[in-house]
DNA sequence: TTGTTTGCAAATTCTTTGCAACGCG
DNA sequence: CGCGTTGCAAAGAATTTGCAAACAA
């Protein structure tokens, strides 16, 4: 249940990209916050609370230079800033209630019924983590 | 297939709003591209080449009361501004390729299983309709 | 008249980009 | 040293909001 920063950091060496104090940063939050619902503001307070000098638009780009490597997703719930977890945890999809904002996962396999069929009528092949669907909580449905 | 913007106007009249020309004129528009996937902006558009002088910010929240009103939903296709349409054409889900942004729809029963699985373990009441799935359309998907 | 709407401009939120200075390899 | 990276500030896209003037009922 843990992922040390080095795997994300000996990744993006392996891409051919620099290693640099901000971005070993990124990865040291990533990993401690690995299962979290990490959010690029999140990172950049988590930094400049320790401390560490870091521009918003360096955490954007370091986050794509880990999506590009493939050691990072982002999903979008509902409005609001995109969320980014490891890939490893990206087996699910995002339920989010658009009333008030609680959100839930479903393992992504219980679509894999209507996956198969939106690829035979329409040819698509459905990528089903990386936006949310919305609906009401249980609470929220309640007070309907 | 069609649908008289009198049945938008007089929706709004008995939510008990004013009727103006400003929204007869948004109403006139929704029923005119009834069907198609209607943006903002667009209907800024339509009305300013058809001379009529309103800004965005009018056409925002006269689509807020008709939402409001129950005439009209929207849902957003990935990234991009949200699309409105007639609740009546609502009953689809959107799905989005990430690659081109082709869209394509599918009916929502064929997720009615998947819904009510979510129901049973999380409790969330599901409405696919608001956000698309995103995903690769055939030709994008080909090139991979 | 009077309370609702409108237009305008400015603010918001999230993310991206241009560019000169900086620092890893 | 050279080119990838960074910070900063500004641009962008979509949508919202404050407010005084305009207007339906």
């Amino acid at each position: 249940m843990h992922i040390s920063p080095d795997v994300l950091v000996e990744a993006l060496r392996s891409q051919g990209l620099r290693i640099t104090t901000t971005r070993r940063a990124v990865c040291a939050v990533i990993a401690s916050r690995h299962g979290q619902h990490l959010t690029a503001a999140t990172i950049v307070d988590d930094l400049r609370s320790d401390e560490v000098k870091i521009d918003q638009s360096t955490v954007y780009r370091t986050l794509d230079a880990l999506e590009e490597a493939g050691l990072l997703v982002h999903s979008h719930l509902g409005h609001g800033p995109a969320v980014y977890h490891l890939p490893s945890e990206a087996a699910h999809q995002h339920v989010v209630c658009s009333e008030c904002g609680a959100t839930a996962t479903v393992p992504t396999d219980s679509l894999s019924g209507w996956i198969g069929a939106v690829r035979d009528t329409t040819g698509f092949e459905i990528d089903p983590t990386h936006f949310a669907v919305t609906g009401l909580c249980r609470t929220c449905a309640a007070k309907r």
